[in-house]
DNA sequence: CGTACCTTTGACGGCTGTCAAAGGAAGTGG
DNA sequence: CCACTTCCTTTGACAGCCGTCAAAGGTACG
């Protein structure tokens, strides 16, 4: 609960970091700061200033169409880096908002490039977080597109539980799901009122049952047949590049 | 036609580049390679070894179904790069084809990592083209979760025409457009009945009338509204951090 | 204790998929 | 240059998943 997790452990995902790199990241964190429930960190619009370091909370990245319906485009938990979709545009196409309440950290966006100067494996770190987030948005474009209601639901749930076990304890049986039926809807792209009616087959079944603000998953190997789940997309492997980095640390010393 | 567009153009769109930085770009497209109608770059599973420079030609990457659907996740223009989604990945989650023959230049996905190096200019260029892929990736799910067919393949042809248009001279009236129904209907997540069906509607409305290898489009004002599209999307600016570049650059010297 | 948000349920309709089959157009080999 | 094969396009019938509209009951929070 209380853990927060910051950009050393989001970046040591992918590389093993010096203790200098360390620092460098650290300073990124120069200001944590609670943000309530609902609160926005930017808006479609906005001039592109800060990216934020998710401490502590959910949060989503979201648009909406011109009739009113959105779509959720990421959901972000603690660890992540919220803004590196768009730190490169001139402003904001998308809408950022804490989903719970949380610990947030910005900075500017050109530190980015001090980041990416100051150490390339760094940079690179930057590349796979960036590919992972994009992962994610394809696997939800697959399932989307090709799977019925059902099983996205058991996929986006099934994958929020892996993401989430990758930051902090979780079990099964009471995992962290502070989203609602609408919300559930605009991530997958369907109403609320079809949302419902399958949440109440899948725990009719004995697959899953959401309450307010959790899950519960008795069986999780069932989910994963449910959900037709396929957990490639998910790994922080990185194999192919480390020599490269290895090599460029050593020439630099 | 016979343009051919490499990394230089491609670049290009987000930075200006020094003399230094364009050959270590030219020094990436040492190998051009003639490559075929259908020809397979990767496939699921290979190990990431290539990027490659698509210089001329079409091409695609998708994934297939556990049930046999095909579903189309980028359409590669004269100058995209292919396999940036994945080059941090131990292996391939897709696979890369040719749509037409093309030239491509292949060369070893670490050399990245010395690009990265030699240039943070360049690294924050080429985190300006994952973002403009991922900029499309994303369009492509708002429009195709909420908008009927009809306007699917409007927004997709016209996306298709913006693109084309920044690489080289093109006609509404004829458009190259080498893509089959069937196609289209993996790119869109439909099936190729109902792309047929909405094809005939547009013809018979004068909104576009597609042939095998292109498109024409009588009114481009048309299209944009059929389309109800909005193309903030495909800018290439970069304003917030050309300063910090420029700094940088000076630095260094 | 009231208000706002969240969940639940029913009726109805339509967009789009599936299955099936036939007709064109382009490319290939003899 | 012709025959053949393969890919692409077109059309009809039918079904079903899921959206929309509407309304009521729960639950948390101030």
């Amino acid at each position: 609960m209380g853990t927060v997790n910051g950009l050393g452990a989001s970046m040591g995902r992918y590389i093993e970091l010096e203790s200098s790199e360390r620092r460098l990241l650290e300073g990124l964190e120069r200001h944590p700061y609670r943000a309530v429930r609902g609160e926005r960190l930017w808006t479609s619009g906005d001039p592109v200033q800060d990216l934020f370091i998710l401490q502590d909370g959910w949060a989503c990245t979201f648009r909406d169409t011109r009739d009113g319906e959105r779509q959720i485009i990421e959901l972000l938990l603690p660890g992540d880096i919220l803004g590196l979709r768009e730190f490169t545009l001139p402003r904001h196409v998308s809408e950022a908002r804490l989903i719970t309440s949380g610990i947030v950290c910005g900075f500017p966006h050109h530190e980015i490039v001090d980041l990416v100067m100051a150490s390339p494996p760094l940079a690179i770190a930057l590349f796979a977080a960036i590919s992972r987030q994009e992962a994610l948005l394809t696997e939800r474009m697959m399932v989307t597109l090709h799977r019925s209601a059902r099983i996205q639901v058991c996929h986006f749930v099934l994958e929020t539980f892996l993401r989430l076990r990758k930051v902090r304890g979780v079990a099964p049986e009471s995992m962290p799901f502070p989203i609602s039926q609408q919300l559930l809807g605009q991530i997958l792209g369907q109403s609320s009122v079809h949302i419902n009616r399958i949440l109440m087959a899948l725990e009719r079944d004995g697959v899953m049952k959401k309450h307010r603000d959790y899950v519960a998953i008795p069986d999780t190997q069932r989910l994963y047949d449910e959900a037709e789940f396929e957990d490639g997309y998910l790994s922080d492997r990185m194999d192919g590049l480390l020599e490269r980095l290895e090599a460029l640390r050593g020439d630099s010393r």
